[in-house]
RNA sequence: CGCGGGGUAGAGCAGCUCGGUAGCUUACCAGGCUCAUAACCUGGGGGUCGGUGGUUCAAAUCCACCCCCCGCAA
């Protein structure tokens, strides 16, 4: 088949491989290089890095909503196009422009968590399992019918990246299966259950900052979530520490209070306390607390 | 030229202001002790102090340039 790819992070970039490897990726749109990173570099995305190396044709443009780039979208006359985390809402004359539609991969088991951090957030909240749903694309925000399934286990182990790895691979998987029965399974399309739906919100640096009123189970499952970006971090006398790993401590103390800061590190909260097991210090590399503790020691001081 | 921290023993750090025989914790090796613990006691090995050049009687330390790692911002 004849398949138009659109998407921009890594995450994509797992789908767009195995993709190109069965069908024939005629096009692929990203977002357009980005100011990044240290000395303010303009950055090509990992989809745009790989299919250039690759060979396939890249566009780039800022907005679908002009009729130039809807015509030039059109011209293409694929058979199908696939969007996985691309970064740009798709106007109606985008998603009906080619014969069998418009199909995504989104990291979550649809109806439950919508939106733009589901990876994330389903970990945040605690639930036992995530997925891959494939479906189609319609205007509003990722509620058209589904058409093919796949579930991942969260573990107490299981952070933001290992899901997003996990679930980058299954997206793979599941989009090329799709790709292969795609009449089949637009025929038995699946209607999302509206009363089920739940949003993930999309990640706001500000929820980073740790908040110790919280108890140390809502915190751990925040550090998880969170690692390894944003990170759930604390200010300790003006340095920045992040979190990357912590367990649930039955101590308990005024909340943000360093409870232990030679031996291990533990802090107490809102309800019990963490026990900090990987972190990283501003400007250093990450670390297991015995590494860190070997040449740093904490005060017992409250954090605020 | 976006802002900033850092590179010293396998690992984590101190020492740098104020130049003068390189130190701590841990890991490792040997011996002892122990039912057991991130155990304890004794002894030991391990470093061209990121690189190059400069200043100096003398540079981890001061100066210049370069390489590498990382945090923030976006």
């Amino acid at each position: 088949m004849k398949v138009v790819f659109m998407g921009t992070p890594e995450f994509a970039l797992s789908a767009l491989k195995k993709i190109a490897k069965k069908h024939d990726v005629i096009c692929v749109y990203t977002r357009e290089p980005q100011i990044a990173g240290r000395g303010n570099k303009l950055t090509k995305s990992p989809v745009h890095q790989w299919s250039e190396e690759n060979g396939i044709l890249v566009r780039t443009p800022k907005t679908l909503r002009s009729p130039e780039a809807q015509k030039e979208y059109a011209d293409l006359r694929a058979d199908i196009a696939v969007v996985a985390a691309y970064g740009l809402i798709l106007p109606q004359p985008i998603i009906e422009a080619f014969p069998k539609g418009c199909i995504n991969i989104h990291g979550s088991l649809l109806p439950r968590w919508r939106g733009a951090a589901p990876i994330q957030r389903a970990i945040e909240a605690g639930d036992d399992k995530s997925g891959i749903t494939i479906m189609n694309i319609v205007q509003a925000l990722d509620a058209g019918d589904m058409l093919l399934k796949g579930e991942v286990k969260i573990t107490k182990e299981t952070t933001g990246e290992i899901l997003h790895d996990q679930l980058a691979e299954l997206g793979a998987e599941l989009i090329v299966q799709a790709l292969n029965q795609i009449d089949e399974l637009q025929s038995k399309a699946e209607k999302q259950n509206e009363s089920l739906v739940t949003y993930a919100a999309k990640i706001d640096k500000k929820e980073s900052l740790i908040d110790f009123n919280l108890s140390a189970e809502e915190l751990e499952r925040k550090i998880r979530a969170f690692n390894p970006y944003p990170a759930m971090y604390f200010e300790y006398k003006g340095e920045r520490i992040k979190i990357l790993k912590a367990e649930i401590c039955h101590q308990n103390g005024k909340a943000g209070m360093i409870l232990e800061g030679e031996q291990a590190l533990i802090i107490a909260c809102g309800k019990e306390a963490l026990s900090v097991q990987e972190l990283q210090r501003a400007g250093k590399k990450k670390m297991t607390i015995k590494e860190v503790l070997n040449g740093f020691k904490f005060e017992n001081i409250v954090l605020s």
